[in-house]
DNA sequence: AGAAAAATCTATAACGTTTTAGATTTTAGA
DNA sequence: TCTAAAATCTAAAACGTTATAGATTTTTCT
């Protein structure tokens, strides 16, 4: 304690800026190399240089520069998540952003978020990400059947994963909820409430998730006895009154239906206040994301998706792309269960 | 024709690979320098050489590549979108997160999404941000009025962006919601529809939101001649019967109270719950940020708070403390309008 | 026309990392 | 003990960019 300020005997105390590998070369007596090398447990470098350069790196707090890893690599370290207009207005979409990017950080990459408009090309942001290499894989979150992301992103051999099925969804990884469960469960449910004339609510346009709901619902309805009836869904970004009045109209020209399954929260309250406006007392059965429907109206019955699971499943999935290009890609559906079940 | 394959007449045909400056430099025959500074409109570059430049480097599709430039400037063309374990269970974050990635595609910047879990330090992701330079700014997504984040932010001099004010605001950029405003516009409006006691749940933490929002409603229920009592928040993460029992039990304590003023648009779903099972005709007035709660309850009365607004805007203030760090912050308030209402 | 000044360009270096090939040291084998 | 092989380390180069200082050319002035 004489030797005033000579005697540091911690080696961080000596390190003045952020730390490199540089630092730890001029610290330990060792080429960069080695330095880069034993901190990659290469299997040229001894037990003992390994030891005490992870000891070094360990004290100064070494963190590899991003930069200079992507300049030499070429990889980015980087997954996109790309959103589309209608993910933003989805209440669960935060979610799994949010378990996304907390998966990620078990891993070296970053989650960064890529919107398209409305009125944009959605294939642009798939382009500018893979010519440009602004990301080592994306995660693409709401597609179509014949998605063209899916097909161009298959043909570069870009690695990815899909919040949704696909035609072509052996060939890539995904997760999606198992929406012909969930029209099984939804039919059995009513059915054993006592409702008989079931009607389903459908996009026009052929999707994938409302083929197998229905495909669900309907041998569901066979087996339980009770009938089932597929309607064009209504605008759900239209007016309240116009789609009070949409509702309204299909439950008049059904005049037996007692209960509707919808695909959505949004749209189960929609058709809640439709069946209201007309004065028929239906069950409702929708697919909801969060639970804030639970406060709603009784007659809404939902099983709750879990955008957490997700999330946390299509990061593992496309981190598992990258460290194995060759390898089967992985693929989740969630089974709907009585726990994800909420009486309103 | 006949010298097949020689006569390419355009430059981009003869560029294989992603081009870089020594594409041009090569494709030109000038130094690769001369290349950048043209491209980055040097002064000491003469007018002909940097079309002759440019015009290269938009037949080829030149892009800069990131890694080299963050390298050498020590830029990481990121800003993190610090996401807390609440935002995640807003309906409107990712409108947000969505309005602030379209900002920035004007930008150089790339939006990133760096989430912590409730039993994390909040502190430590910031601070690996700023220690680590992972990126040049951040956003935080709620903020309290004495947040120890904005604080360590102010110290370390790093820019940044808070939706939602703080105790420093004045030192930084943010924009907020004018709770204030709406605290006022909900009393006089349940005063017009005949109201005369009116309750504002407000949570039991002092929040500066809630401070607002009771500042302003206090001062309009003065105004008006009506009475306004400010009653503990309930916690809607608890169970459905639990926060309908303790809505119940508030109207119970309070027999004259007319309308209830919420914060959230969850929050009302659930006292419109609670009312309702209390057996008491009340109006309810909340904030929501999606127009979900349209469908709902005839007596939930709502406005809508802007989430792609505070996101285009945030997007904005980020970018400018980035390009002049001196400059005034920029800061900005949504003031509810007649517009943002919706009867439900 | 010659020198000084201005304009325009280039060579070099550096950011931090990893890969390759080669150098050195140590161990094993005879 | 000497050589061959194995183990361990290092030198050099490269990824693509920009900053600095210096070199060259052109213009301006006397």
């Amino acid at each position: 304690m004489t030797d005033a300020g000579k005697n540091t005997n911690t080696i961080a105390a000596q390190v003045t800026g952020k730390p490199t590998l540089k630092t730890i070369s001029k610290l330990s007596g060792l080429a960069i190399p080695t330095v880069s090398r034993a901190l990659s447990d290469a299997p040229d470098i001894s037990e003992k240089t390994k030891k005490k350069i992870r000891e070094i790196a360990a004290e100064i707090g070494y963190v590899p520069n991003r930069a200079g890893v992507r300049l030499r690599t070429g990889k980015t370290l980087v997954i996109s998540l790309i959103l589309g207009p209608d993910s933003e207005l989805m209440p669960h979409t935060a979610q799994l952003i949010g378990s996304i990017a907390r998966a990620l950080r078990e891993t070296p990459y970053h989650l960064n978020v890529t919107p398209y408009l409305p009125d944009d090309d959605p294939m642009k942001p798939i382009r500018q990400i893979v010519e440009n290499r602004l990301a080592d894989a994306v995660i693409l979150n709401r597609t179509q059947a014949d998605d063209p992301r899916v097909a161009y992103l298959l043909e570069k051999q870009f690695p990815f994963a899909t919040h949704g099925r696909t035609n072509m969804s052996d060939r890539h990884a995904y997760f999606d909820y198992d929406n012909a469960a969930f029209g099984d469960f939804a039919v059995r449910h009513l059915a054993a409430r006592g409702r008989k004339r079931i009607a389903l609510l459908a996009p026009k346009q052929n999707q994938l998730y409302a083929t197998h709901m229905i495909e669900g619902a309907l041998a569901a309805a066979t087996d339980c006895g009770v009938s089932l009836t597929v309607l064009d869904d209504v605008d759900s970004d239209a007016r309240i009154d116009e789609i009070r009045a949409a509702i309204a109209l299909r439950l008049k020209d059904n005049p037996d239906v007692d209960a509707l399954i919808t695909a959505s929260g949004v749209a189960a309250m929609a058709a809640a206040a439709g069946a209201k406006s007309a004065g028929r007392e239906v069950d409702i059965f929708g697919k909801e994301a969060t639970s804030i429907l639970r406060f709603c109206n009784p007659n809404i019955l939902t099983l709750r998706e879990d955008a957490a699971r997700a999330g946390a499943f299509l990061a593992e999935a496309v981190v598992a792309a990258l460290n194995d290009p060759l390898g089967a890609p992985k693929q989740g559906l969630q089974v709907p269960s009585e726990a994800d079940f909420n009486l309103a």
